[in-house]
DNA sequence: GCTAATATTGAGACTCATTCTCAATAGACT
DNA sequence: AGTCTATTGAGAATGAGTCTCAATATTAGC
């Protein structure tokens, strides 16, 4: 095969550093292989790239995104692929969903490794906007104790105007 | 037309207030028929029987739920006229969206003067737990202001399994 | 490397929530 | 009542996501 390597952007973090890129990379591969292992499911060229994808991607990319640029490498691949592993990804907690807003389909994006945060995202130009608040996590946390209720992942997104669209606005009644 | 008035389940705050649960009653009505008014929309049955109906109920109902209420009272009555209603009451904010989970549609809640609370929804059984936490609230709108940005709504839903769910799991493996 | 057993794939059919279209009708105003 | 609109419901259309199935790729064992 010797495919030529994709030609990924970089995930910022690793910009200066491509040996611990490469590391990351194959980390979460691995990790990817081993729920893939543990299921007697197997390792294809088509997981193998949409997984790259992801990685290289540095932003939430939905389903018809990652089919478009996906299908420069593999003209052949089908969008009926990408959801399945997808879902596999999620699965392993390697991927998240993110901004089910009501127009176009759902957004992904590569967890793995990456502090959890929440998201604002911008109903005018769809913008989305990452956020950590660890207090507001922590009295989460205790709302979810005070219930009794066992949490398996939470979805806490701000839809509103993003500070460079709120100001065009004032500019124009 | 003079119809037999709906035969609703008293919203329990109102259960023993009849009095003060006509005067909620109509003043969401008011409310409605303004927002009407001032976009030169027309109030029609339909409308006010869906609107009815969702103060009526009391839990989040999905718009088929509603759809098969309604036919009772309504036989002709359109899907679609279900989801243009749901879509005006949002407008106005008398109106929430809830619980957009993988499989069936969305679930509707009246949330007029009612106040802010967020979901714990079980995967397991469908239930949905309210929950208030206003310390979590002022955190979030700090991270909002620390950004810039101008909230309009937002969703935060906490999946996993409640109480009766969990306990049920630990008796069986 | 070759084979057998099994999982995967892509095309396209399908599902199902939501939206759209349009001709008939109902509401608001005078 | 009459006029001017907005609304309605039936059914068609859309579109994200899932399913089916015959062809193919992967893996483990030789
Ligand atoms: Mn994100
Ligand atoms: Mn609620
Ligand atoms: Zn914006
Ligand atoms: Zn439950």
């Amino acid at each position: 095969m010797a495919a030529k390597q994709a030609e990924v952007t970089l995930f910022p973090r690793y910009a200066q550093k491509p040996e611990k890129y490469q590391q990351w990379l194959s980390s979460i591969q691995e990790r990817f292989q081993e729920h893939l292992g543990r299921r007697g499911l197997k390792l294809t060229h088509q997981r193998e790239e949409i997984l790259r994808c992801l990685m290289a991607a540095e932003k939430h990319l939905g389903v018809e995104e990652m089919y478009t640029i996906l299908k420069k490498q593999d003209p052949l691949i089908g969008r009926a692929t990408i959801f399945r592993t997808i879902k596999l990804l999620q699965e392993c907690g390697l991927v998240a969903e993110v901004g089910v807003f009501q127009n176009g389909g759902a957004k992904f994006e590569l967890k793995a490794d990456r502090p959890h945060h929440d998201h604002m995202i911008c109903v005018e130009c769809g913008r989305i906007i990452e956020f950590q608040s660890p207090m507001m996590e922590r009295f989460q946390d205790e709302a979810i104790k005070r219930h009794g209720f066992l949490a398996l992942w939470h979805r806490h997104e701000i839809f509103g105007r993003c500070a460079a669209c709120s100001k065009k606005r004032t500019g124009t009644p």
